[in-house]
DNA sequence: TGGTAATAGTTGAAAATGTAACTAACAACC
DNA sequence: GGTTGTTAGTTACATTTTCAACTATTACCA
């Protein structure tokens, strides 16, 4: 098992993003799967009503780049343990509005608190250097 | 819809990476599934195969990080698709050698060349600097 | 006004993935 | 040599995800 061709993989970037994803989101995932039996697409769903504390879910497909069905299902979930609430626009009874109830809310504080410890370990195998580059890289990559 | 909380989703490293994978993915799986119908597990595994020209399943899952029935099924459709071939170890039948076919190496000809020029793409909304640095930083992060 | 198009969100069936239990082959130890 | 443990890989079943079709509501425009 000799390495042949000159192609390499490991600067192939979709493959090493994935890689790194894929790494760095097994010991988040223990945590709010441990915790709250949730899924990846609820811990996004409940974390973005928790910053930007009022959308529909057309607005989280968007931020989050999230089909909707995905995210349709991840709502329904969130609302029978609890932790969100759905109000019909009054002017447009297309759109519902979603807010996260105070159980909701009180899960997103444990959940962040992991989070950003958990970024701190992550951080532990980089330079502050590397940090704020490998940020803004990332951040420009995710402009589609 | 307006930021309220002072966590940054776009600061937690999961996230982003998440994000950046999944975006810059796309437009390579529309050619991988486009052309050849074919998962994202089963090009890893092509590419694996191309590269180290001949592994067991066990050397593409320590290699790739893939789970062993992901990669079990992925050889099992690029057999179907004469891809590759598998080959029992005579000393060891427990291990069985898979090398690919000349169509499944012209396949991946193919698609080395599509995943370069996506690369190159990728690369133009990054500085030299950046990408540098982004390589490093996400070859670091992928080690458990 | 009426008819067509567009939008937000849901649902059901099919495909893919994860988990755990399984088979087959070898190793180690008595 | 037979029992027990380990390893490579597969299979079965439950859980998720994807895709396409669907409902309900609003927008557009002749």
């Amino acid at each position: 098992m000799t390495q042949k061709d000159d192609f390499d993989l490991r600067e192939f970037l979709p493959y090493l993003l994935n890689q790194a994803a894929e790494i760095s989101s097994q010991s988040f995932q223990r945590i709010y799967k441990g915790r709250y039996g949730m899924l990846r697409t609820e811990w996004r769903v409940l974390f973005h009503l928790a910053i930007y504390e009022r959308m529909t879910a057309k607005d989280i497909c968007e931020k989050a780049i999230m089909h909707k069905t995905k995210v349709s299902r991840a709502v329904q979930r969130l609302e029978q343990r609890r932790y969100l609430q759905r109000k019909p626009d009054e002017k447009d009874r297309r759109h519902e509005w979603l807010t996260l109830t105070s159980q909701g809310r009180a899960v997103y504080e444990d959940l962040r608190a992991h989070a950003q410890q958990h970024d701190q370990v992550l951080m532990q195998k980089l330079s502050s250097e590397e940090i704020t580059v490998l940020r803004s890289a990332l951040n420009a990559l995710s402009q589609p």
